[in-house]
DNA sequence: TTAATTCTTTAGATTTTCTTTAGAATCAAC
DNA sequence: GTTGATTCTAAAGAAAATCTAAAGAATTAA
């Protein structure tokens, strides 16, 4: 479950990066708004836990752009005792639930985990392009409403292209991207031809189109 | 909504009835132990509000009492800020959210509110799926009026996979479900792969269909 | 045009994941 | 306590996915 703790005291934020990392959480911390801005803009996270009070900003702004970014994304706010007003307009916004400063860190563990688990109940969000759909909760693909079974790394890979639609992407991207830390450890890109040919088999089978185009020299290009 | 809220601290317990009432909540109160087993017996809510603090008892030792009768009613507990550890063990013990004192009835409010819809969706008659019919009051399963008898596990297993019809569910998350707490404990996932195949084979024998499909490095799929 | 590079395809080896079975440990009812 | 049912562990075999390797095709650059 990855994390992101927006909080400006360094002391309480350094207590939950030590606690939620030993609890195997993967963990970001952000201390300002601006730098929260940036991180909710770019990357994806399961949970944000946002301090309502920030020097340059009120954390309450960021919760409609945590929530425009994807709604799977859980957020709880962290605020004083006596500022319920914020939290119920916290809740407004978007938000799915709230602590109370001063907390225990186990306390604020058990709700993380409760509301984890109702937002991964939750969460139908699918992705479209053009006849197809992918559904990121049951993580597999439609055409036309036939399912279109994909192995793990073929899924990956779809996903892959299909955040970075009408780019071209390198072989080490997709590497790095697909395989993540061990990309090193293959010794030549033998896999990725033979995974991407197989997805590229696979949605041609289905369409009759080829939605991704080989750009010699390059890498590849998922387009619609 | 019908709720009884166990407070013995006559303000308190003013003010929450006096507020709720006017919400449109259909209040009683209780304000010993022997008084709220009483009501608890004898009565329908669909949430309890439990003070842990009472005079002549732990509120705590009502929480079980409250789920033997019905696992529809939502369990809300009241508690001093200082005492986390009976609120993880009232949580343990089947309570479904906490609220530590002094709050404002406004926040409780909001819980209670989300608490209730999140019971109601539970469904609480019958669960029927094809030719199958669960019982969650007796906790048994039928094929066409033939019982089929299920160990507990086998019938969580069941009703995870009811919950998540048509969804892929991975073997972690069936883990932590099923098994709560104590996933971390199964070195490995051998438990959920036999009771799994277990449940499986019983269904398919009952029908002749298969409704529980691997799929293949992700999870398997309930379908009917 | 030719050589070098990059890409495609195929087949089989390796690894991972799943199924099945049997028996040990645990739990609950008598 | 004893018994029976349930749950867990372990291990072997089956199935599927993944990786490796190698040969042929396409593209580019000299």
């Amino acid at each position: 479950m990855k994390v992101l703790f927006i909080e400006d005291e360094p002391v309480l934020a350094d207590e939950m990066l030590g606690y939620f990392s030993t609890q195997g959480y993967l963990c970001e911390v952000a201390s300002t708004f601006s730098g929260a801005s940036e991180k909710i803009a770019n990357y994806a996270y399961d949970i944000v836990v946002v301090d309502i009070g920030l020097p340059d900003g009120s954390g309450m702004q960021l919760i409609p752009s945590v929530v425009a970014q994807s709604n799977e994304t859980g957020i709880m706010i962290l605020s004083a005792k006596h500022s319920l007003p914020d939290k119920l307009e916290g809740l407004k916004l978007g938000a799915d639930d709230y602590v109370t400063k001063p907390f225990y860190v186990e306390e604020l563990n058990a709700r993380l985990h409760a509301l984890y688990r109702r937002k991964t109940l939750k969460g139908t969000h699918q992705i479209v392009f053009d006849s197809f759909v992918v559904d990121p909760q049951s993580k597999t693909l439609f055409h036309k409403n036939k399912e279109i079974s994909l192995t793990k790394k073929e899924y990956q890979l779809l996903l892959y292209f299909i955040v970075n639609k009408e780019r071209v992407v390198s072989k080490p991207s997709i590497a790095e991207h697909v395989w993540g830390d061990y990309a090193d450890q293959l010794d030549n890109f033998d896999a990725v031809y033979v995974h991407l040919m197989n997805l590229r088999k696979k949605l041609n089978k289905a369409s009759g189109k080829d939605y991704i185009k080989t750009v010699y020299g390059m890498g590849y290009r998922f387009s619609s």
